[in-house]
DNA sequence: TCGCGCCAGCTTCCATGCAAGTTTGCATGG
DNA sequence: CCATGCAAACTTGCATGGAAGCTGGCGCGA
C-alpha cells in the first residue's frame, strides 16, 4: 500500500518541471515589480537569467498571457503587461459580482461550515482591527487579504477561486499601491463585520448584499484616488 | 493608408501561427464532440492528424489547459474534461453573477448606445419568440446565445467577456444536449423582454435583478435535469 | 537637409533529437 | 489460475538548430 519512492500525492499534480518552475518565477518577478510594465524582455534573456532553456519560458509565456499578465508580441518579445484606470474598473466590475455571490454561497452552507467560515472571517476582520488600531497597514493589508480569499475560497466554487485568483494577480501592484492611501480603514473593518453577521445568520441575500456595497465603496473610493494619482498606466 | 501586403490589423494580434491553427482545430474537436470527454490522445497523434510538428500542438494544450477544457497529464497525454453536475452548478453560479453585473452595465450606458444595445437584444428576443412558434429549437437556441452574448458584449468588459466566453466553452456540451429538453420557451422569452425593458429604461437595479432571476430559473431548471439523465460525467 | 530603401542583427516559430518516466504485455514462478 | 517482475514501446520534457520576420541604422539620392 505504502509507496517507498517519492511517489506522487494523491490524484494531483505534483511534478517540479521547469515550465512551473519558470511561470512561478516570472509571476513573481511582475507582482514583484522585477519586472516593470512596460519593460520588455526577450525569451533567451529570461531563460538565461533563469538557467533553463528558451521553451521552458516560452510555454510559461503562453500562460502568463492567458492569465493577462503579459503579452506575447509575434517576433518581439515579452511584454509585461500595464494596467489603466479602466482596467482597474473592469476588474472591479468582476470582482463585485463574484465576491457578492460567493458571500451568498458561503452563507449557504450547512451549519457547521457556515460557522467555521464565520469564525474564520471573524478572525481575519479582528487582525484588521488590531492592525487598524497600531496603525500597521501592511498587517492591515495582509488581513484584508485573507479575508477576501477565505470569502472566496469557503464559497467552494473552484471556477471562481480561480477567476478572482486570476484578477488580485492583475491588480496586485495597484493594491499596493493603493494601500498606503488608505483612509477608510475603519469603514472596511464594519462592513467586513455586517458580512460576517450575514454569513452567521445564514442570510444569504444579506451577505450578498453587504459583499457586494463593500467592494462598490472600495471600488468608488479607490479608483478617483488612482486617477488623480496620474496613474495613466500601471 | 491602404496596405497592399497581408500585413497585420491596426493594433491588435493577426498572425496565421501554427499554434493558433492547432488551438482553434482542438477547441472545435473538443466543442463538437469529435473528441469526446475521457478520451485521452497523445500530442504527437493530434500533430500527425493536423499536419504539424508536436511543438504547437503542445502549446495549444496549454492554452486549453487554461481554459478548463482539457488536462495535460504528465507523461500521459492530453485528457478531454468531462464535466459533471457539480463543475454545471460551478458554471451557472459565476454566470448568474457576471450576467446580473453586465445587465447592470449595458443599462447604465449612455442613451445613444443604450438605445442601440436594447433594440440589438429585443431582437434577439423577437428571433427567439419566432423559432419558438416554429418549433424550431435549433434556431432558437441560436437566438438565445445571440442574446446573451450581446448582454455581455455590451457591457464592454472585457475580462467579463472573456470569462464568460471561458465558461461557455466548458458549458457548451451541456448546453447542445438541455436544448432538445427545453419546455420552457416561453418563460425565457418574457424574461428576456423583462431584461430588455430595464435597458431601455435605464434601470439598472431592475436590469441586474432580472438577468439574474433569468439564469437563476434556467439553473434551477436545467440542473436537475441533467442530474436526473444521469449525466454523472459528460 | 530630408526621405527612402536596404542590410545586419535580433527575436520568435517550429521541427527534431535525446533523455527520462510511465504503461502495457509477456514470461515466469508460486 | 493468479501474482509478480521485467523489458520494450510509447509518451512527454526539454534543448537546440534552422528559417522567417521585425526593427533600426546606415548610406544613397533628391
Amino acid at each position: 500500500m505504502a509507496r517507498s519512492k517519492p511517489a506522487r500525492s494523491e490524484d494531483g499534480e505534483k511534478r517540479p518541471s521547469l515550465v512551473d518552475d519558470a511561470y512561478a518565477a516570472m509571476k513573481r518577478a511582475i507582482l514583484s515589480s522585477d519586472f516593470a510594465p512596460g519593460y520588455q524582455a526577450s525569451e533567451q534573456e529570461i531563460a538565461l537569467r533563469l538557467g533553463m532553456s528558451r521553451t521552458p519560458v516560452h510555454e510559461a509565456a503562453i500562460r502568463l498571457q492567458e492569465d493577462g499578465l503579459v503579452r506575447v508580441l509575434p517576433r518581439r518579445g515579452i511584454l509585461i503587461c500595464a494596467l489603466a484606470p479602466e482596467d482597474m474598473r473592469e476588474i472591479y466590475d468582476v470582482i463585485v459580482a463574484l465576491e457578492g455571490q460567493a458571500a451568498e454561497l458561503v452563507a449557504g452552507l450547512p451549519e457547521a461550515d457556515r460557522i467555521e467560515a464565520a469564525a474564520d472571517l471573524a478572525a481575519c476582520t479582528d487582525a484588521m482591527a488590531d492592525a487598524g488600531a497600531r496603525g500597521d497597514l501592511q498587517a492591515w493589508g495582509t488581513a484584508d487579504e485573507s479575508f477576501h480569499r477565505a470569502l472566496i475560497e469557503r464559497g467552494g466554487n473552484r471556477r471562481m477561486i480561480r477567476i478572482m485568483q486570476t484578477v488580485n494577480d492583475q491588480s496586485h501592484r495597484a493594491r499596493m499601491l493603493t494601500l498606503r492611501l488608505r483612509q477608510e480603514l475603519d469603514a472596511s473593518v464594519a462592513e467586513h463585520r455586517r458580512i460576517v453577521e450575514a454569513v452567521r445568520a445564514s442570510d444569504a441575500a444579506g451577505a450578498h448584499r453587504h459583499a457586494r456595497q463593500h467592494r462598490l465603496r472600495a471600488r468608488d473610493t479607490l479608483l478617483p484616488l488612482l486617477e488623480d494619482f496620474g496613474l495613466r498606466h500601471l
